[in-house]
DNA sequence: GAAGATTGAATATTCAATCTTA
DNA sequence: TAAGATTGAATATTCAATCTTC
């Protein structure tokens, strides 16, 4: 390690000045505002769920989304598609689940390929300890800086932007 | 592996019916939106950084970060806490830039602990390539779905929404 | 051959412990 | 002792290859 050293090096040169690098196109900021949030809300949740002694955040998600599943169960392609993560990388985050006895894979009788992801009952527990928790925490964050109504904009915006941004996320 | 398996299991009962399990709070609501929206971006963002053969998105972010720094220079855990990661994960990141030559390690005479992360001219040119294709994907996203009004207005919703989420991100 | 899902190798990220300097 | 940063172990995620079923 410790490959590039210098003292000051160049540190006290102005800058290229052909790189005053504001990306400072509306949608460049606006995209900066959407990552940092995401990455300081996500970051308050994780604390938040830490430290009531639970399950990672990736979990909530998984068993919010099989949850209002029409059967509570999910394929697993849809379920990848609806959390924006890999199929390999669903596959693993599930068996964590399944390990844990929250969730069960069952199989579609009609086409063997297909296989579920599957609220147990004990999912359905764990889901109901974790969402005071997330939303408490949420209101926390929303409450005291925004109203509801703009929550609700925020929301449209949101989803029209996503709407473009990659078809039939959901 | 293959852990729980059955063929229709618990699929067809009609759902615990205590667990209808909508999060709809409007807050909950906002926040789901806020989560899919970031990480769809991200995907497309990522996929077009790769289809260019460039590095990945966090690189993007180190290099714009420390390029709007004062003297195009940050201690580290300041850029830690502005891309809201570990410093442990950031002292990580910020060797594969460094081994790439993109990046380099500068020290501060007065007090011997804290380094910088510098941006090096390979840096910079870096950056201004991979500017355009970020910027590009961005416009592709917003444009077709929001009005630059609408992308402000977000960026100060979402800005707002910050200040109070998680003090002094930036 | 193509779709759905899983696996193994490689990569990236976190957490806790350590090291150095103030 | 505390602040800043780094390291090693453990965990999580991706990518490409594989396996099964349509």
């Amino acid at each position: 390690m410790m490959e590039g050293m210098s003292e000051q090096a160049t540190a006290t040169k102005p800058g290229p000045a052909s790189t005053q690098c504001p990306p400072s196109t509306p949608h460049g900021e606006a995209w900066g505002a959407l990552a940092r949030t995401h990455a300081a809300i996500s970051q308050r949740l994780q604390d938040a769920l830490a430290q009531a002694d639970m399950p990672p955040l990736p979990w909530y998600e998984v068993l919010a989304t099989v949850a209002e599943a029409p059967e509570q169960r999910l394929r697993m392609g849809d379920l990848a598609e609806a959390l924006v993560i890999t199929r390999g990388g669903l596959t693993k985050l599930v068996d964590r689940l399944v390990k844990a006895g929250l969730l069960e894979r069952t199989f579609c009788a009609s086409d063997r390929r297909v296989s579920y992801a599957t609220l147990l009952p004990a999912g359905v527990e764990m889901l109901l300890e974790m969402r005071p928790v997330i939303v408490g925490e949420l209101d926390l964050a929303f409450s005291a800086n925004i109203s509801v109504a703009k929550a609700n904009q925020l929301r449209d915006t949101l989803d029209s932007l996503r709407s473009g941004a990659c078809r039939g996320v959901l």
